[in-house]
DNA sequence: GCATAGTTTATGTGATCACAAAATCACCAC
DNA sequence: GTGGTGATTTTGTGATCACATAAACTATGC
């Protein structure tokens, strides 16, 4: 076997499965705010024991994708606004970053797959496909970071995700939006023309704009 | 008892103790990289079996502070100079942010602290003291960020302390400085002023200069 | 009907054990 | 001496158990 890492690992260690899921499953959205998780539960659900659940569950807690109580109990976080502003002022400050530092290494095969992401986005609008809109809107900025070449700070934005996830779960739940993604758009055309000012401008306002029709 | 968290909590559980006092002394540079951890060891060290230790080791690891190995083998990170170099981006991306937060808020209170944190200092630099040193240096920053009201990236940029913990103690204990601290005085200068402009520069300046001489 | 006290259940914490894999060490051939 | 090979020790992983505490429920008294 050549490729020692598979996309479905199976001979991983367990507690590492139990935290990818669960880390995908909040980043996505698919948790409401306030969910109660448990280790027993956690463990019945992946078929293992409580050893590995906890090992997942307090490395979430320590990304901030849970929150714990005093008594150890987890929850899914509750963010208020001041945090969901302090969090959306992060990503506005660390996602320009990124596109910045990505822009010179931006080739036209990669505009071309943002092109095709973006295409995905607007399909899960259409759908009024919560899950599908903010899974496929992370993996357009995700793929313009990782161009970056920067994994300590595309990390810490995607722990800024992880915390924003059960938040956007509840937001794009409530408000039924249809407007296509017209900030990609201005994303992508600086991309095309070199323009990294412009560039940093449309990431900031993408990101920044979507939280705080949140917290208004 | 009216205080239900006294400053050394002794009903707190053991993981937690393992994890607060092992953070300290990675991010003091107590700790040089590349120092091998096992759970055993630690758990012997600390009077607790193995999970508790376990679940400190494994929180640290998620906060960067330490590597795994991929057979699970634990150890202080010995960072390269592009990982140094992007730690230290992120250090001038966020703190000065914070300390730009923090401004309004800074009372004359708060920078006769700073200036007794200063004091504190240069006794360290003048007693070679590393750990002292590089404690109350972060206790100089940690003190300002703390007035801007902003939970989420101080802790952000405290686990970029921690990340950096291992490289400071191998640094500092290399090159022997007698300078005293010239930019926390500038700082200090442009919290008295008001000086929005000035003290972001003081700030990332100072941030930025300590590691750029460490990748030369 | 409702609050409250007592009981029961659910849950996190920590210890101990068995197991497999990796690292270390020792020994031996060359 | 040096390189390789087998045995031994160390180490992480996961399961299971006992225990304490907090939450949920129930019954009882007013």
């Amino acid at each position: 076997m050549l490729n020692p890492a598979k996309p479905s690992d199976t001979n991983a260690p367990s507690h590492d499965q139990v935290y990818r899921q669960m880390r995908t499953r909040i980043m996505h959205g698919e948790l409401a705010p306030g969910t109660a998780l448990t280790l027993r539960g956690l463990g019945r659900e992946f078929g293992v024991s409580m050893t590995p659940a906890r090992e997942a569950i307090r490395r979430l807690a320590a990304e901030g994708a849970l929150t714990l109580s005093s008594s150890g109990r987890v929850t899914t976080p509750d963010l208020g606004n001041d945090r969901i502003e302090e969090l959306a002022a992060l990503r506005g400050l660390l996602e320009p970053e990124l596109a910045s530092r990505a822009l010179p290494r931006a080739h036209i095969a990669l505009i071309d797959r943002l092109q095709v992401i973006n295409q995905t986005i607007a399909e899960a609008i259409s759908k009024q496909d919560p899950v599908a809109y903010l899974r496929t809107n992370l993996e357009f900025h995700r793929t313009l970071y990782l161009r970056a070449q920067a994994p300590a700070m595309l990390a810490m934005t995607e722990t800024v995700w992880l915390q924003l996830g059960p938040t956007m779960c509840a937001l794009y739940g409530r408000l039924r939006r249809t407007e296509p993604p017209q900030n990609h758009r201005t994303i992508i055309a600086a991309l095309r023309a070199g323009d990294e000012p412009g560039l940093r401008l449309a990431v900031r306002t993408d990101v920044t704009q979507g939280l705080k029709m949140l917290v208004g």
